[in-house]
RNA sequence: CGAGGUGUAGCUCAGUUUGGUAGAGUGCUUGGUUUGGGACCAAGAUGCCGCAGGUUCGAACCCUGUCACCUCGACCA
């Protein structure tokens, strides 16, 4: 094990430095690199890669429901952001401006988008006009910009690349069943294609979304059990409507005013990937997103007939999956650090011996777990084998999340908590923002949500002991 | 925005206490030998010591300012 910490040596473990491990990853790994602006990064070729993965699968399921992808300008003017008072008062403190164009001062000055609500909805204020104008299911994949005072690679930057859907519809229900269904397209795809338990539920007044009447949450706890916010969904009722005066004639043929959602997804969520797989070895990258799923590394390549084999494996593989060959120069064995380090999920070793046995060794990237594998079999095995990973990745995080989930009654339970490691925080809540505010300003825990499944709880709020309202999901937030 | 820390070769860092003109390991280039868990030999290239002032005969080192990054808070989609 020598060697192996020698790998780890510029590796800070997670065990002493969590977030300087994070750190020491992503650049390791060459997942991003910082900029000359502060605060805004370079994503990477390897870090783009797992970026356009997870759009690709996200786009084909917006797709499949049936939104269409539109592009909206980067520059909104400062009247049109004014117009929704909550809306302004949640960003005004971090959007950017443009002041000039060239040497000439703007009449009007301009913010790089912190998000698009109000464009899309100075848009549909012109588009919309009858009932039957209606749904409108739009989607952009873009960057925006929130001036924030300090970042952290993937988690917070000022610019930063995501996708924001933005619906309107006829009915309430209409849209609030929009907002469900795009929440729970996350959920699905958190957990079955990035294989991340996640916890479901709605954000209380205080943390919602500016500007939203309800805002519905997914939270990850990562490996040092604080509590990352994946991607939220938001009911608008008619309140941007009303402020952006869309209205259509309805089918009694009165006005109306139609309802509205919208919901993110950003590349934070890589940088939940990596703390919810992550190991002291590197990344650990669901298959469905990883850039290379399998790395070939030939052994003995000088001996006669490996390269060859090699190749003609690559050359079948291809076909259907994502995957490399390293032919290089280096070692075997600083390949399959190198390729742990990247997080690949298989490793696909083919030497002499394999050759002669038909075969080849399959390797695990989160356990070493080895398996030979008949060349005549290969894609099947291969299938099995991302099937078992899969399906390993997503218990042990769900084991870990388990077992660091805490149960809170009184104050003091939540003193006691938070003065060991910690995850979620389980307890009944009354509802009162100030009983919030308590928590988070003497212990440093935040309402990441309000269980779904609360209609029927009784019991004390755990911080006043008036009768509680909500289950609620406490944590350290990222 | 508050507290603390760090900026020296692509990377990790030593050198700063006590001022004298630039170092190590790793990586990189070339050639050769190697290859089942980070191989070896030989020859090479690489620096405005974060930036700007100041002190000094002389500054990576002392002083002032500034910028960036990291950590913990505060703030926050």
């Amino acid at each position: 094990m020598g060697k192996q910490e020698k790998l780890v040596k510029d590796i800070t473990s997670m065990e002493e430095d969590f977030a300087k491990w994070y750190t020491d990853i992503v650049k390791k790994a060459q997942l991003m690199d910082y900029s000359n602006v502060r605060g805004c990064m370079i994503l990477e070729p390897y870090g783009f890669a797992i970026w356009e993965n997870i759009q690709k699968i996200l786009d084909k399921k917006f797709k499949g429901l049936g939104h269409e992808n539109v592009a909206m300008p980067l520059l909104i003017p400062e009247s049109l952001l004014q117009k929704e008072k909550d809306h302004i008062e949640g960003f005004a403190p971090e959007v950017a401006w443009v002041t000039h164009a060239g040497s000439e001062k703007l009449q009007e000055r301009l913010c790089i988008r912190p998000t698009s609500e109000t464009l899309f909805c100075e848009y549909f204020s012109r588009k919309v006009h009858s009932w039957r104008d209606l749904p409108k299911l739009y989607n952009q994949w873009c960057s925006v910009v929130r001036w924030e005072k300090t970042s952290r690679p993937f988690l917070r930057s000022v610019e930063f690349h995501w996708q924001e859907g933005h619906t309107i519809h006829e009915t309430q229900e209409e849209a609030q069943n929009e907002t469900m269904r795009m929440f729970n397209t996350y959920a699905d795809f958190c957990e079955n294609e990035l294989c991340m338990p996640i916890i479901k539920g709605r954000k209380t007044d205080k943390e919602k979304f500016a500007g939203a009447e309800s805002t519905y949450t997914i939270e990850a706890m990562m490996h040092d059990g604080k509590i990352l916010q994946s991607g939220t969904s938001h009911y608008f009722g008619d309140g941007f409507c009303k402020a952006f005066d869309i209205t259509y004639q309805d089918r009694d043929n009165k006005p109306s005013y139609p309802y509205e959602t919208s919901w993110g997804m950003s590349t934070r969520i890589i940088g939940g990937i990596i703390m919810t797989h992550g190991d002291n070895n590197g990344l650990v990258l669901p298959p469905d997103i990883a850039p290379i799923q399998i790395i070939i590394i030939p052994i003995s390549m000088n001996k006669p007939g490996v390269l060859e084999k090699a190749k003609e494996i690559y050359n079948i593989l291809k076909e259907k999956y994502r995957v490399k060959l390293d032919e290089s120069n280096q070692t075997p064995g600083w390949k399959f650090s190198e390729y742990e380090m990247k997080g690949v999920p298989i490793r696909l070793e083919i030497g002499p011996k394999d050759i002669e046995k038909g075969q080849c060794v399959l390797v695990r990237r989160d356990n070493r777990e080895k398996s030979f594998a008949p060349l005549d079999n290969l894609d099947n095995e291969i299938k099995q084998v991302f099937i078992k990973f899969k399906e390993s990745l997503y218990e042990k995080a769900l084991n870990q999340r388990n077992s660091l989930m805490r149960e809170a009654k009184t104050k003091d339970d939540f003193r006691k908590i938070c003065s060991e490691k910690h995850g979620f925080i389980r307890s009944m809540w009354c509802g009162k923002e100030k009983c919030e505010e308590i928590l988070k300003e003497e212990l440093s825990v935040s309402s990441r949500c309000i269980s779904l499944l609360d209609d029927k709880i009784s019991g004390k709020c755990a911080v006043c002991g008036e009768d509680a309202k909500h289950l609620v999901y406490w944590g350290k937030a990222y």
